[in-house]
DNA sequence: AAACGAAATGTTATATTATAACGTTTTCAC
DNA sequence: GTGAAAACGTTATAATATAACATTTCGTTT
């Protein structure tokens, strides 16, 4: 992860994914707070995997008066409601990329830059579940990460 | 990982994985210096993803003075040589079950218990291979972690 | 053998990520 | 309103990992 690309998502994009967890949450009664709303922002403006401690700095630099756990709980929040993914090679969260979908995600983490991408797959679920059925594995639908290069570092990162 | 089941490799089976990782080292010409060889030795015994503080612990039980550093940097090497793997999720290092091999691993983890299943996998690495070329990410061969439940743990956990 | 440079290890300190524990406030059903 | 549960604030600490630099070991060259 060594020359980080900063990348901002479009406000309009933003404002659209936070209506829709705000009718998610609506249509299956969690509270999405305040507070939990403004670290799903947070995550969603990134456009990218983003450290809790990253949030917690943006929330501080807002002026909200915060420690570690008030962001580790909203973050275990959002992972409930499936409006983030933990990325667990990079200690960071991400925002789904189809929230409400009950999707079975394969998310590419490109280990040059640290940004990822979240792809809808049925295929490699599909191999993955044969094979630990045969195995006698029961496995759940969370997203599997994947390390890899992304198209942009291939080159020489323009 | 509740009920960690505590599970040591036969005596049998450590010395023939070890004596194949003196031999893949000797044809490589990689250094298996003794220090590295004592956490290989620790890794395998044990025979799940174990962490590096719970190794350096059993380092400083057998009269080895160590600090952080000396387990991380022989675990590094150890998985340069393909010797031992990082399972991300779980924070913890396994012996790789089929060293030498230029495989394809797919790993299931249980979330239970903390045992891991390493298996040779060619369909799921395919899946994923197609599904990296369609978006233009390169993924080199590096094991894929899945979460899941093993088939003890599914029992009552006898 | 002596000298050299590179690799490995020792050592100290610190960074990074995450959670425990407990008190206070807010929310919601009754 | 009242009580219970959920959410949030706050402090401290656990767990994981690395930076930085000194010392030792090792293989090679002279
Ligand atoms: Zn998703
Ligand atoms: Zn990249
Ligand atoms: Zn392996
Ligand atoms: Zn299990």
């Amino acid at each position: 992860m060594s020359g980080l690309r900063i990348k901002y998502l479009k406000p309009a994009l933003v404002a659209e994914h936070l209506a829709r967890a705000d009718a998610l949450c609506a249509a299956t009664g969690a509270r999405l707070t305040p507070l939990r709303r403004r670290v799903l922002e947070l995550v969603v403006r990134s456009g990218r995997p983003v450290g809790a401690y990253e949030l917690l700095d943006q929330m501080r630099a807002c002026g909200h008066k915060g420690a570690p756990p008030t962001v580790y709980r909203a973050l275990d929040f959002l992972q409930q409601q499936g409006l983030v993914h933990r990325i667990a090679m990079a200690n960071a969260y991400v925002a789904c990329s189809h929230p409400g979908c009950d999707h079975h995600a394969l998310i590419f983490v490109c280990t040059e830059c640290g940004n990822a991408l979240e792809l809808e797959e049925t295929q490699v679920k599909a191999s993955v579940a044969a094979r630990a059925e045969a195995v006698g594995f029961r496995v759940p639908g969370q997203p599997i990460e994947v390390a890899g290069t992304c198209p942009l570092c291939q080159e020489g990162r323009p």
